[in-house]
DNA sequence: TTGTATGCGTTATCAT
DNA sequence: ATGATAACGCATACAA
C-alpha cells in the first residue's frame, strides 16, 4: 500500500491562519473564540481542507469512536439485513463500525473481543457461539440473541412469541397436526426459545405435534428421512410444518418437493426470520418476520447509554407473522412487484 | 457509552517488569534485545494482558492499519457476499475493516471518501455510484464494477464474456428467439458490457433478440407490460430470457407466472450474479456466477500493492454458468442438499 | 481572549 | 544492548 502524504495537520492550519495551536483547536471543537480569529482559521481549514484526524483526537480522549460488531458473516440474509442496519445506527450518531466476522468460530470471537477489549474500540456488539467467552467488563458489550450473563445486555426477537404465533397461524389455516423441525445448537441462546413457544401454541389450540431435531454437525438430510418416514400412501401424516429458520424451511420444501409433497396444498409452513430474495422483494417463504431494524436500534442505544443499572438484561421485540407463498392464507396477494 | 479504565500500557509493562519504555517497545516488535530482559518483558505482558494500541502506533507511522469498504449495503445478496469476503481477506492480513454502507447516495459516498482521505484509512475499497466522486491521490483506492478513472484499478467479473455466456447457453439450451431485460444505471460501469455481451453472443449463435431497458427511477413494472406485449393467444414469443441480475429474474419469474406462462418449460430464463438462497445452498435462478471470492482477494492484494505502476486499470475475473432451475439443463440434479 | 506547555501511547534517535 | 527523550496530532490546564 502507498505512504500517505499525511494530511494537513492542526499545525499547518496554525500556520496558514497565523494563529495559535490551540486556538485552531477550540474553534474546531466549537469553543469561544475571538470572532477575527474564528474567521480566519475557518477559512484556513477550507483552504486546506483540513479535517481532525479522530484517532489523534482520541488517544487523549481514551476513545476511538469505534464499535465493533462480531457477526458469523455477511452473506446469510438475516446477518447481512442485522449488519446492515446496525451498520446505518451508528454511522447515524458518527460512529465508525469495524466489522468482524467470525465465521462463528469461538477462537476468532475470543481474539478479536480482546483485541477490542484493549481500548481499541469503545464498544462491542457481537453475535456470538462461543459457550465461553471472555469479556471484561470495561468495554461496553451487547449481545444478541444470546444471554452473556446479567451484566450484559441481550437484544433479541421474541422467539418465543414468534414460535406462539406460528402454532396459532397453522391452526388458524386449518392445520391439525404439525410437526416441528429444528436444527441448531446447543448453546443455550434466545432462538431456541421458539420451540417452547411453538409448543405452547400447539396446546393453547389444541394441536398435535411431533418435533424432530439435530445437533449442530449434523446433516440437514436427516430431515427428509424424518419426513419420508411420515408419509405412507403417498400422504404426510403433517398437514403444517414449523421450521426454526427460513434455511430451514426452504430446505423442507425442496425435500417435500423430492418426495412429492406439494407445498401449501398438502402441506402448509412457515419459517422463522423474514428473509426476503432481494432487498424488498417478497419473502421466500411464509414466516415469522424479525424487526430486524428495531433490533439494531436497540443495541446501539444500549450500548450508547451510559448508567448500567439501568440496562435491562433482556431486551425482547415483538415479532410479525408473513404470508410468503407456503402457506394457504385468504388474503395473499400475489408476490413481488419490486 | 461507559467510560473506559484504560488498558495496561507499554509504560505500566516497562514499570512491571523494571525496565525502560523503549525496550518494552523493541521486544513488542521483535527488535533484537538481551535474553533476560525479554523474558522479564514477555512475563509482565502476560501478566498485564497488555497489547498494543494500534491506533498510538499508527500516530507515528501515519497509518491505522484500516482499510474501509464503500458499498451501497450488505442486505443485498450480492454486496453481504462481497463485504464479506472482502472482510476476510483484510483480516487475514491483519488489516481492519470498516464499513461504510452508502445506500448508493452520492453525497454519503463523497462524504465517507473524503473523510477516509484525512488519513483515517489506509485504502479504500468502493463499489459506488457517484458519478463525479473527487478522489485525492494519496489514499489508495480501488473500484469495483466500475471505472473511476486510468490512476484508479477497477476490478470486476468479466461482464462481457457473462452475458456472452448466457447467449450461448440459451442458445445450447435450444432457444432461437430471445429478451434481454435491464434496469441499471446510466453510469458507465463494467456490468453494462453484459448486454454488449450478450448481443455479440446472439449474433454469433444465430438468435434473433430483443431488448427491454428501462431506467434507474423506472418501475418493474415496465417489464412486465413488455412481456405482456409479447404474449398472444397465450404464448410467449420469446423462448429465452436474459436478465441483467438475479433480481430481475426472480422478478421476472413472478411476472411470468402471473402471466400464465411456465418457466423453464414455456420459456428459459437466465439471470446474473450467481445469488443463492442461503450459503452455499442452490441458486436462486439459472445464472452467470460472479467469483466474487476472487474479486475480494484481488481488491485487496491491489490495494497492498505498492507500484503504482504495476497496477493494471481494469481486471477482469473469469465467469461461470450454474443452472437454478429456470432452464432445461439435461446435467441438472435436484437442488440443495444442504 | 489567546498562546504555551504538557501528556495521551508509541517509535526512533540519541547518549550512555 | 539499554535507557532517556523527542515527536506523531490533538486537547487542555495554565500562563500571559
Amino acid at each position: 500500500m502507498k505512504k500517505e502524504n499525511s494530511a494537513p495537520t492542526m499545525k499547518d492550519v496554525a500556520r496558514e491562519a497565523g494563529v495559535a495551536l490551540g486556538t485552531v483547536s477550540k474553534v474546531v471543537n466549537g469553543l469561544p473564540v475571538g470572532e477575527s480569529y474564528r474567521l480566519r482559521v475557518e477559512e484556513a481549514i477550507r483552504k486546506l481542507n483540513y479535517q481532525i484526524n479522530s484517532y489523534a483526537q482520541g488517544l487523549k480522549a481514551n476513545k476511538t469512536y469505534t464499535v465493533a460488531l462480531l457477526i458469523p458473516n455477511t452473506r446469510e440474509p438475516f446477518f447481512g439485513l442485522l449488519a446492515y442496519h446496525i451498520n446505518l445506527a451508528l454511522l447515524k450518531r458518527h460512529y465508525r463500525m469495524l466489522l468482524l466476522c467470525t465465521d462463528s468460530d469461538s477462537a476468532q470471537e475470543q481474539e478479536y473481543i480482546t483485541m477490542a477489549q484493549q481500548n481499541k474500540v469503545d464498544g462491542i456488539i457481537g453475535l456470538t457461539y462461543n459457550p465461553d467467552l471472555i469479556i471484561e467488563e470495561n468495554t461496553p458489550f451487547v449481545s444478541v440473541d444470546r444471554s452473556l450473563g446479567p451484566k450484559i445486555p441481550c437484544v433479541a426477537c421474541d422467539n418465543f412469541a414468534g414460535g406462539q404465533l406460528a402454532a396459532e397461524k397453522l391452526a388458524d389455516l386449518g392445520c391439525r397436526h404439525v410437526a416441528f423441525l429444528r436444527a441448531g445448537s446447543a448453546l443455550n441462546n434466545e432462538p431456541n426459545k421458539r420451540k417452547a413457544g411453538f409448543e405452547n401454541g400447539c396446546l393453547s389450540r389444541s394441536l398435535t405435534y411431533e418435533m424432530k431435531i439435530i445437533n449442530d454437525g449434523d446433516s440437514y438430510e436427516e430431515f427428509e428421512v424424518f419426513l419420508k418416514e411420515h408419509i405412507s400412501e403417498g400422504k404426510l401424516a403433517f398437514d403444517g410444518i414449523f421450521c426454526v429458520n427460513d434455511g430451514l424451511a426452504h430446505f423442507t420444501r425442496n425435500a417435500l418437493s423430492r418426495l412429492g409433497v406439494r407445498v401449501p396444498q398438502d402441506v402448509q409452513l412457515i419459517g422463522f426470520d423474514g428473509t426476503r430474495y432481494f432487498g424488498n422483494s417478497n419473502y421466500i417463504c411464509s414466516t415469522i418476520v424479525q424487526p430486524v431494524a428495531e433490533m439494531a436500534e436497540i443495541c446501539v442505544e444500549l450500548l450508547f447509554q451510559e448508567s448500567m443499572t439501568t440496562k435491562p438484561p433482556l431486551v425482547c421485540l415483538p415479532v410479525t407473522y408473513a404470508c410468503g407463498g407456503t402457506t394457504l392464507d385468504s388474503d395473499f396477494a400475489e408476490p413481488d412487484q419490486t
